[in-house]
DNA sequence: ATTCATGGCTATCGTACATAGCTATCATAG
DNA sequence: CTATGATAGCTATGTACGATAGCCATGAAT
């Protein structure tokens, strides 16, 4: 590489993250991430177009981290109490880490095919779930998707108050 | 009056929603504001402390406006359809006008008593028609924001994408 | 040894929110 | 009929952020 590089996209990524979890998307600043990861703003352009591309690479972290939230809350469990487990533990990632939680519905995600990508798998186990327990599959998408929106529903009413 | 006004706090009110409407809540920036109401920037802060309340302000709106939609929707119906109607009604209100739906959960209400009470009469109507439908009270409430959740949560899966 | 792509840097611009401090106008008290 | 004072406007200014331009140093690869 050229100039020894004082810090790395996967670095830049992660203190994107810290950010938003103390301080929400807001507090996600250019300058902020560069002082954190001890190089000058402008040098942020050099691994991300632009703010918001940061914000995308933080989101698909916080996409993978929930996928493994949920599949570890199902591990062990019988099937019965599986789609429970998955809803509360659904429910306790958002509540735990409100902020990350943000990040996930605070854009569009129309014309993103990389992230409509991530957000899908991060559903998967839920997809799963309901296809073993013998949904059909003609009717495995809609519920799949009425799930989420009455999780997401719930929860996100319960975070704004 | 002193200095003859040439606008009113309405007019900014109104003028702050339009921005909304057409760019989002993003667009609703303090000069665009000034600009459209024939007056410089810092004279806004004449009659809103800061941006944030020129935010809430328009929020309490776009909340009267829905209720009033969710209203006319039951009009006239018979007590089996209403609760359909208020859903549907729910959804195209978010649907044709997506940027002031974005309004009313773009903040966190907690803290904010003024918004909290405009926000539980907004969804005033689904509560009347729930109770008349035979609901206990000890219910009432739970399944409103179960309810309420579950419309929020289709609904912004929907915009979302 | 020379080349050249790369990741830093400084300087600078545009935009946005916000405050300070001045001024002109009008309602009202005397 | 003045004098006073509250108020809505204004300009000037500060700060923060996103973003671009353009320079420079390094080190990998020919």
């Amino acid at each position: 590489m050229p100039t020894p590089a004082k810090t790395s996209r996967e670095e830049l990524v992660s203190i994107a993250l810290g950010l938003v979890e103390t301080g929400g998307v807001a507090a996600l600043t250019v300058s902020a991430v560069a002082k954190a990861a001890g190089i000058k703003g402008p040098s942020i352009y050099k691994h991300f177009t632009d703010r918001l591309a940061l914000l995308r690479a933080a989101e698909i972290e916080v996409i993978k981290d929930l996928e493994a939230v949920l599949r570890a809350s199902i591990r062990g469990r019988t099937a019965r109490a599986r789609i429970v487990s998955l809803a509360n533990a659904y429910r306790g990632f958002a509540k735990s880490q409100p902020h990350r939680y943000e990040l996930l519905y605070s854009r569009n995600i129309a014309g993103d095919p990389e992230l409509a990508a991530a957000s899908r798998s991060g559903v998967q186990p839920l997809f799963d779930e309901l296809r073993a327990a013998g949904v059909p599959d003609a009717r495995l998408l809609t519920l799949a998707r009425t799930l989420t929106a009455f999780m997401h529903g719930f929860v996100s009413m319960e975070l704004v108050g």
